[in-house]
DNA sequence: GATCTTTACGCCATGCGTAACGATA
DNA sequence: TATCGTTACGCATGGCGTAAAGATC
């Protein structure tokens, strides 16, 4: 019943000697070193360290119980590596980067990729509609989410995990609140936000330039930075926005109304990634949301 | 976040190649050991056995794993036994023999034994005061609580761990049940019963077999052999017994009624075992009721 | 149909953090 | 008083058993 991680906090904590610095590099609590020191004494049915609040010393016992586990768990950390290595199981951290809602629609491809490779940690930030892609470009991702098209240098571009309608952001007091759907002719004789800093093609995935017959689709002046801020914008009535279905579902805010745009073609998601750092991480959360996707068509 | 456990399942699955056997081996179910497979296999990235419900066979991942982690886990076993030898810790089973209530007494007793040896499963017997002594002569139990005075050659007595009162239970319409307390010299008018096999010496202790004036205390020709019989019968008018205090406290049957009785010595109890017998765990339990008695006096 | 393994579900033991406390200089 | 280890308490993950289902002969 003493298990491995006991043996990992012991060994830990007779090298450093040191309750707060074991804790520290175990990235766990003095606590819990204190508790898992002590069951391990309990078990073995005897002091493993003299210690008081100024001084840790191995005792006999301790130090012999070192040079014995030591070995031993060494192998066996080293057994489950050499096979790890073998099957090309990886491990590590791996940060996504996702707008809002959509984190909550690759949840499938998460978990997949969870419980096929559990000693990967996940970790999210935010990506600001307004700026899609700067999370990448800032190193603060490893992988973002994001709508297409994407067609950069360093970027490349993986597997499509979603596709999604594009509804038109408006006020409620807003003429087209009242409408079934718009087509995009309709968007020429309104003002719509400038989203930021992003390609001009992504943001004619949402929000194209020029309507069918021609006509520019104005941009506004504003430049809002955070996708809150748009959507307090457009609720004040200061312009339109494109946006995905999902964001609908998600953000039913009193004053916003999402109106279909019938004739403005699906937007497809992909994962995306600094070409430079991919990685075998990288390379297989893209094979889990190909799993989901070939599973469910 | 493989432990111990799972690699010890892993290892007797891949000696047995038997998922029933080595549950049994384990103590466990098939199913934990599936399921320990499994998380096994999902940590590692790739199948360590190939099976079906017909056989079960190493893959050559598993077959390499079973190399590297078999002698890592012997290391470390061994340095764990060997450190636990150092410090006389002790491991194993131990049954104990108690009369219902009495096992609730030593509960103190127990707790600091259990906390102190936690590799030592306990196991209870129940004694039946007709027998006290059966249960340790017939091997069902290695250590028995049972009443003072016992001075068997083949038993030796340990610590005393226990001393209770005196109480007469007499039926509810018996003349006694009235009293405030009696004194031995009132048993000589009411037969009792004969409690069953037991040394007379220790009959005495609840039941004494004159009164202090010399007269005779009656013996019932009836013989009941569990405890319940004799609250049955005592509770039916045909006889009274001398019981400890704790029996009231646990048997407050209706129409039992429990009279102190002023003039008898108070009963000890004591951990008695059988001297051929004597092992380190039946001394760790004496040690941990030393213990308990010396802090609570 | 019999034997063997896996899955689904629920319980509870225990790993762990938080916060308060205790000891040492 | 500042630093460091321990204790008390509560939450939640995960170990484990039960029962039922799925696979193979």
């Amino acid at each position: 019943m003493v298990e491995l991680r006991d043996i990992e906090i012991f060994l830990a904590l007779a090298r450093e000697l040191h309750f707060g610095r074991t804790a520290e590099r175990l990235h766990i609590t003095t606590a819990r070193v204190s508790q898992s020191i002590r069951k391990a004494e309990r078990r073995v049915g005897g002091p493993l360290f003299e210690r008081n609040s100024r001084t840790v010393r191995l005792t006999a016992l301790g130090e012999q119980l070192q040079q014995d586990l030591s070995a031993g768990y060494r192998q066996i950390s080293d057994g489950i590596a050499k096979a790890r290595a073998r099957t090309g199981a990886v491990s590590g951290t791996l940060t996504l980067g996702t707008m809002g809602p959509m984190a909550h629609t690759i949840k499938p491809v998460l978990d997949l990729f969870e419980s096929t490779h559990p000693d990967v940690t996940l970790r999210h930030r935010e990506v600001q509609p307004p700026a899609p892609l700067d999370l990448l470009r800032s190193g603060d991702a490893d992988v973002a989410l994001v709508y297409l098209p994407v067609s950069e240098p360093d970027l490349t571009v993986g597997p499509v995990v979603h596709v999604s309608d594009v509804l038109l952001m408006v006020s409620t007091s807003h003429p087209y609140a009242e409408r079934e759907s718009i087509c995009v002719e309709d968007l020429g004789d309104h003002c719509a936000f400038l989203p930021g800093r992003l390609p001009a093609s992504m943001e004619a995935a949402f929000q194209p330039f020029h309507t069918p017959s021609g006509r520019p689709i104005a941009r506004s002046a504003r430049l809002p930075s955070t996708w809150h801020e748009v959507l307090g914008l457009v609720t004040a009535g200061h312009g339109v926005l494109g946006a995905a279905r999902d964001a609908a579902l998600y953000y039913s805010w009193p004053g916003l109304t999402f109106v279909p745009v019938r004739d403005m073609p699906p937007v497809r998601w992909a994962l995306v990634w600094r070409t430079a750092d991919e990685s075998p991480l990288i390379r297989a959360l893209g094979h889990a949301a190909r799993e989901v996707s070939s599973e469910t068509p």
